[in-house]
DNA sequence: CGCTAAATAT
DNA sequence: CATATTTAGC
């Protein structure tokens, strides 16, 4: 990605996969991208995509239609920002509330309805920028836990530490951090998630065993916790329903393995495993 | 060691 | 209070 922002004929040669069913579709967003010299990859099928991005082949931007046959495309582009770390751009027919919701919180980039204007294809190299960025301020969050800030331990011991005396902040579950601790739950499944095996699969520099482990804690607390209330027969809880919300998953899928499974995809989780 | 529940700290 | 860290015990 750094490679193609740095490139002088700039957003020329951007790396696009678009995802529809109807060839139709792909066709006009391919005419489309050779006008301003994008390489488009077309794919009108979820095998075909789950094929091209298992090849590890790179894109810097994807499009898709959320409603793809044989296929969960919300859990998919979970996968692929998450993952692949590259912006999502939805195109669908309709622009209901509860969809575009549901896209935005998958992840997606933004959402447009189709068809598709030209200048909306022209400018959304700028979804590749974003997503760099914001993905470095993560970095710098992360990184800053190694560094910075003191703990008032010890009296005299600054001699000892000295120059080793970077003592690490507070770790802060940032909503990124968050959804990306909620995806590793998701692939390993709630019951069988373990510290360790989340600390892999989320894959962040700087995240300890014990940050997950404790995160993992508080977050089969707050579970239990709505669990408990929804079930007897409860007065007025003070926090019902709006603190714990977005602990809650709402993509939740006990089979969203065996989808992807299914699908031909979830080998990198084996090599994880491996 | 790894995991969790509980205690402790911010 | 809520949330993150540390500790104790399995």
């Amino acid at each position: 990605m750094a490679f193609f922002i740095d490139n002088p004929s700039f957003p020329a040669g951007l790396k696009v996969i678009a995802i529809d069913h109807d060839i139709t579709v792909l066709n006009t967003i391919e005419d489309m991208c050779n006008r301003f010299h994008y390489q488009v990859t077309k794919c009108n099928t979820a095998s075909d995509a789950l094929n091209l991005l298992e090849r590890k082949d790179c894109f810097d931007v994807m499009l898709i239609d959320p409603h793809m046959p044989n296929m969960d495309a919300y859990d998919f582009v979970q996968h692929v920002t998450l993952q692949l770390n590259i912006p999502v751009i939805m195109m669908a027919v309709d622009f209901t509330t509860s969809s575009i919701m549901k896209s935005i919180q998958c992840g997606a980039s933004t959402y447009l309805t189709k068809p598709l204007v030209e200048e909306e294809v022209k400018i959304m190299w700028q979804h590749v920028v974003r997503k760099g960025v914001t993905e470095n301020k993560e970095c710098e969050i992360v990184e800053s836990l190694v560094v910075q800030e003191c703990r008032k331990r010890g009296r005299e011991d600054d001699k000892v530490s000295k120059e080793t005396n970077a003592k690490k902040a507070r770790l802060s579950w940032s909503p990124e951090l968050h959804q990306r601790f909620l995806w590793a739950v998701n692939q390993l499944g709630l019951d069988k998630s373990r510290p360790k095996m989340i600390l892999k699969i989320m894959d962040v520099p700087g995240l300890s065993v014990g940050h997950v482990a404790s995160h993992l804690q508080k977050y089969r607390i707050h579970l239990k916790r709505s669990a408990d209330e929804t079930k007897p027969g409860k007065k007025k809880t003070k926090w019902s329903d709006s603190s714990q919300a977005e602990w809650i998953d709402q993509n939740r899928n006990d089979d969203f393995l065996a989808k992807w499974i299914d699908c031909g995809a979830g080998s990198y989780l084996h090599n994880l495993m491996a």
